[in-house]
DNA sequence: GTCTATAAGGGGATAGAC
DNA sequence: GTCTATCCCCTTATAGAC
């Protein structure tokens, strides 16, 4: 049950943005009532943090193994647009979300994007270095907009495409 | 009066989204109540109306001139992150706003951003021109994240540096 | 034009029955 | 575990005094 409610609250986050939708919206969608939430969850925002936890975690370990094993920009950028396919776009769409920049922060989304922008931007980067690294992360994540709304996998041609993309705005 | 309470609510509704911003919260900002507000505006609703209806106007016109002129990619890339600019990042902020998608829908963004990526892919586009043009255009966005707090512009460099990270997703 | 006061409704959250 | 009923607060919006 509790899984259930996560997946709902999933989707209807990035469907309608946290402040958008109401416990009242999760519950009738999942078929129960507001108390019955409550039963599993302490208040939204605890929803909030759990949906956000697995994306998080996937995201710290990309950037550890990059570390660890000298990723390239390639392997990085790949891993990078895996992670957001993988998510299932609840986490990029949540990204942009005003009404929870002070969650957002909590789970140092911040600071993990500045990671992987200056692992991608390779040591002592200049200016355009970042510049073109925060570039071609934005291109990365354009993979949410081709993602399947049906079955939330994207085609293997448009993802190439993108890689490419990618690649070519940071050269 | 009417003015100032429309330059609130921009910054406000940027920078907390539009669910996240209250009456009272314009209200207090502009030192005035809620039922000042209300002698100006008929609705929130109404505020954000107009709020978007100029760097809409920008929009369009910008579409319409490249249309008249054939603009090359590189002017249609350059016109557009002026727009950006100009725009003092509201609208590309609202942009992923989801508590506003009909709101957004009735402005027809979608329709006009479907139409800028049209033009940048070319004439008789394949897929593969479709998903680099919204990857140029995802590039040239990016530009918010570089607009001044202080006096809303954004450095030149960094803008050339857009411009050509841009062009070179498109070949 | 701008205020105070208030209505009407929805939000998150809790109590207590079953 | 899940429900109904309820509380309290905040939101949008309006009425009416000044």
């Amino acid at each position: 049950m509790k899984n259930r409610i996560l997946e709902v609250a999933q989707i209807l986050f990035s469907r309608c943005g946290y402040a958008g939708t109401s416990i009242n919206d999760i519950a009738q969608q999942v078929g129960t009532s507001k108390a019955g939430i409550y039963y599993h969850f302490r208040s939204k925002e605890a929803i909030l943090d759990e949906v956000l936890s697995q994306p998080m975690k996937d995201l710290s370990q990309l950037i550890e193994q990059a570390k660890k094993n000298h990723f390239k920009e390639e392997q990085l950028l790949r891993a990078y647009i895996n992670g957001i396919v993988k998510s299932g776009k609840v986490m990029y769409e949540l990204w942009n979300d005003l009404s929870i920049q002070d969650q957002l922060q909590h789970h140092q989304i911040n600071e993990q994007c500045e990671e992987l922008v200056y692992l991608l931007a390779g040591s002592q980067p200049s200016e355009s270095d970042l510049v073109r690294a925060r570039a071609a992360m934005a291109v990365a994540q354009t993979a949410i907009q081709f993602i399947a709304n049906g079955d939330g996998s994207i085609d293997k041609k448009i993802q190439t495409e993108l890689l490419n993309a990618a690649l070519r705005v940071l050269n």
